[in-house]
DNA sequence: ACAATTAATTGGAACGTTCCAAACGTTTAT
DNA sequence: ATAAACGTTTGGAACGTTCCAATTAATTGT
């Protein structure tokens, strides 16, 4: 990786020579200064592109002690609403005038607290985290002590004295519960994730909540938890359809969860949408273009990424605050 | 985004004052160099624990004008397999000692020049490209004329000076055309891609050969384009079966294609993998653990992030060569 | 025991930028 | 005409590290 020892490079000294002014006036237009007069302004930004400065952003940020660095750490980028998710908020962050740096701790607190330790040593202005399993909020708190904003994301840690932005779970899935009712459908199971993950609990009470408000009686057969990939979602509904063959509808943890529901759905010679509806959690894309498209709830990645920004823009000490993002439901060919 | 004017560093001066050496010996410990006793080291490294010292790579950087930081430039994070290589890329690198800075460029050139603009800044020691459509050779070898190594990833440039990194598409499309004309079925489409993408060309001529090796008359009906997403996949095998209804078998551009193309050949009425064979190209996870199980051509990603890594460690001025990922056959259901 | 060699340590300069307080030039008020 | 006010411009110091040449300590050979 021997990077070709680059001669001598560009400085804003070159740039202000060229320009016929001082450093302090080059360093006045990088940084978008008011004030500096339009003539001096236009000599500079000439002077730049004939010689071919490049702006060192270490330097700027050695001495200013600021930087236009946001790191985000994501819990697992091979997950497709993680990824759009990091998509999102890299592009609202860069609208904000700032650079993001994206990591994957694939959802392991190791890798997190690695790739958190190495990030502080850049002098990044911010993180955004979607914590790993077992992220310890002692562990939060401390980096929030270091005197670094801290937002997390999608998942909460409770103790953790962070502004923590997420989706309303609970209203998510009490809303494609209710959904499922209103079209009188009775026999609702509850298929997929566990209790590992902080949503789940808020994901399916939300479920709870409108079976109670419709006065079914809980049934724990129709509440079947697994692993939140696609292979967990089939072996959930297998299990579900083994002990209740007659069930009308199915409100999945997540679209993932959805996906594999449907296929042991059609592998058991039953119709999704027509004999089983379905309903998943994300909205991802492949939803929406599948057949029969998935029903599901929205949850705008972007909603989030601003919502995340805006959060960071008035970051104060210890604001432990929590932001619930709206979700809507989708009504699709499966349910 | 007020940072909370981080009061007063603790730099590598007081580190030194605390294990009483000198700050050049605690910046040898930093390096990790050889030539620093033991002694000394543990001093220090008590002595970095004990004040809580985070080494400050701006400053690092700056001086030493090198960096551990390498760029990459990923076409499209919410393609899966994309993301997949992202994190086999960023494991790898950080296993070399370097750090990643992972961007997006939404397959979009001006997105992709801006934010090479911006990395350059941050005096990244490499760049890693998946170059979107439409980048030009002269845009890339500009690049490496200012002294960056360059690694272009998974789709060529032609007439781009630099290594290039990418699977064997004309040998994975012959493997599996040749699997099914193997299996006994003659009448095979090639669906999906188009030309616009790079790659289209030799995946469809992996096909063409297998078929004309096997003295199969090549039949233009045959071979449908289409967007490369799920929807893309669906409409060209709907065109496909519209033209040619007694096909037996249909080679896919990618697996996002064959799942598209599953499920037009459910709608339509036949079973996927028995009335028509079916075989992709990329291995994503969820073709293992869908229903059925896609047979596909495995490309390893991590080994594709390997080789990266390897030709980056190794990068002189101008070392155009290209370098070929073998790919494997994986059957399963679905043909 | 002493010179010659090698190993380990060190202070000052340098990297390219921003900050600061002072200087300059122009306008406005008296 | 002069003072005050304002808007621009400026040189030197500083940010925290690494590099370099020089110094000191330890080891080896005779």
């Amino acid at each position: 990786m021997k990077s070709g020892t680059k001669s001598k490079s560009v400085t804003v000294i070159d740039v202000a020579k060229k320009a016929g002014v001082s450093k302090s006036t080059v360093s006045l237009v990088l940084t978008g200064s008011d004030k500096v007069s339009d003539k001096a302004r236009q000599k500079v930004e000439k002077a730049i592109d004939d010689i071919g400065y490049v702006y060192n952003r270490d330097a700027a940020s050695l001495r200013s002690r600021r930087s236009n660095l946001v790191a985000i750490v994501i819990n697992d980028l091979k997950n497709p609403y993680s990824a759009q998710l990091a998509v999102g908020l890299e592009k609202q962050i860069r609208q904000m005038g700032m650079f993001s740096m994206l990591v994957n701790s694939d959802e392991n607190v190791e890798t997190q607290t690695s790739l958190v330790r190495n990030l502080k040593e850049y002098n990044v202005a911010a993180f955004i985290i979607c914590p790993a399993p077992g992220t310890s909020p002692e562990w939060t708190n401390s980096l929030v002590e270091q005197g670094f904003p801290v937002v997390h994301i999608m998942r909460e840690v409770s103790g953790a004295k962070v502004a923590t932005v997420l989706p309303d779970n609970f209203a998510g899935t009490k809303l494609a519960t209710q959904h499922m009712l209103a079209k009188g459908y009775k026999r609702i199971a509850f298929i997929g994730g566990n209790e590992s993950i902080s949503d789940y609990h808020q994901r399916l009470s939300g479920y709870t909540e409108a079976m109670t408000l419709a006065e079914i009686p809980f049934s724990k057969k129709l509440c079947v938890q697994s692993n939140t990939n696609r292979n967990g979602g089939r072996g959930a509904m297998e299990e579900v359809l083994a002990t209740a063959n007659d069930i009308e509808a199915v409100v999945c943890f997540s679209d993932v969860i959805a996906y594999g529901a449907i296929e042991h759905i059609r592998a058991s010679g039953k119709q999704p949408g027509k004999d089983i509806a379905v309903i998943g959690f994300d909205d991802l894309e492949d939803s929406r273009l599948m057949s029969p498209a998935l029903s599901t709830i929205h949850v705008d990645a972007n909603q989030i990424a601003i919502a995340v920004c805006q959060v960071l823009a008035n970051i104060k000490d210890g604001t432990k605050n929590k932001i619930l993002i709206g979700v809507d439901l989708i009504e699709r060919d499966s349910g």
